[in-house]
DNA sequence: TAAATCGTTCATTTTTATTTGAACGTTTTG
DNA sequence: CAAAACGTTCAAATAAAAATGAACGATTTA
């Protein structure tokens, strides 16, 4: 059970271009009734101390996962956060959008280029350049329709 | 102008998870008024003919990409798919897809093995396998509205 | 019809990304 | 207060992904 949930998220994490290491500590969380600690991790899924570390470094920022107090024990655990709407989120906020704003400065710097561009292709360059901010626009426009949709309806 | 086109597309396809080459390939046969042939593209962009030519099959595939005639001429030369729609489509067709439908078998194999679950946790792996149907029916859904949001518009 | 050019394939090499583990400062335990 | 356990960091090792280029069959040229 818990190697077929884990393989799920390995997949599904590879899937948006992230390390297995995060799949197999988020499948992990996902799939254990209590809390779970980095000496767990390291245990149950034989990674490194290492990897589980920025592993659930990238895992908390993102807000996929967050820590958890249990009483009359040293160690940090956590738990997943399980709803769509805030993993998503995250992952918009900390992984997509970043670099869809870095797209409107090289864009901004190329409208000026094709503006000064003076050869035989200058009004070829002008239409590739309106088309780039158009689907830059829609990229925008998407991205908070996406997380409209996946915060419908609570979970 | 060029060089900057091709980053921007080279980033693009990072993004998404595709390599470099790719990017540079579709991003120099987006700035090019002209047909560009596979020789153009090793040439212009120093990168080897294998390269070339599996980055071409890929675009092809996807739909970014399709052979031109030009008369006179031995060679196979290309121009891109320049439609939003039409490339959001292809991608959504080719990679995305598949690996969600694969999802649906996983998914239902742990269904099963959650239903034969006897211990404690019986109840509570129940609801995960719940919960990461539900995912998956809203991924689904996703890609639906996303295929429909890039087509509004023609462009 | 022999030589040249074309595009593809795939084993090898190179590059990039991920993981490891030793070292460290901090906190807790006995 | 010394020893042990904790979690982090980062240089080095490893693994994974992408690019190369030689070999090939097919087509064209001279």
């Amino acid at each position: 059970m818990e190697l077929g949930v884990i393989d799920l998220f390995v997949a599904a994490v590879r899937l948006l271009g992230l390390p297995k290491s995060i799949g197999e500590i988020y499948g992990l969380l996902f799939i254990s009734p209590e809390p779970v600690s980095l000496h767990d991790i390291t245990g149950r899924l034989s990674i490194s101390k290492g990897s589980a570390s920025q592993g659930l470094r990238f895992l908390r920022n993102l807000g996929a996962v967050s820590q958890t107090y249990v009483p009359g024990d040293r160690r940090d655990y956590y738990v997943c956060q399980a709803e769509l709407k805030k993993l998503a989120g995250g992952f918009i906020k900390e992984e997509l959008r970043p670099n869809l704003e870095g797209g409107t400065a090289r864009l901004n710097a190329l409208a000026d280029l094709a503006k000064s561009e003076g050869g035989d292709q200058a009004k070829f360059y002008q239409e590739r350049v309106r088309r780039l901010r158009n689907w830059h626009a829609r990229a925008s426009k998407l991205m908070r329709l996406m997380q409209a949709f996946l915060g419908e309806s609570a979970n």
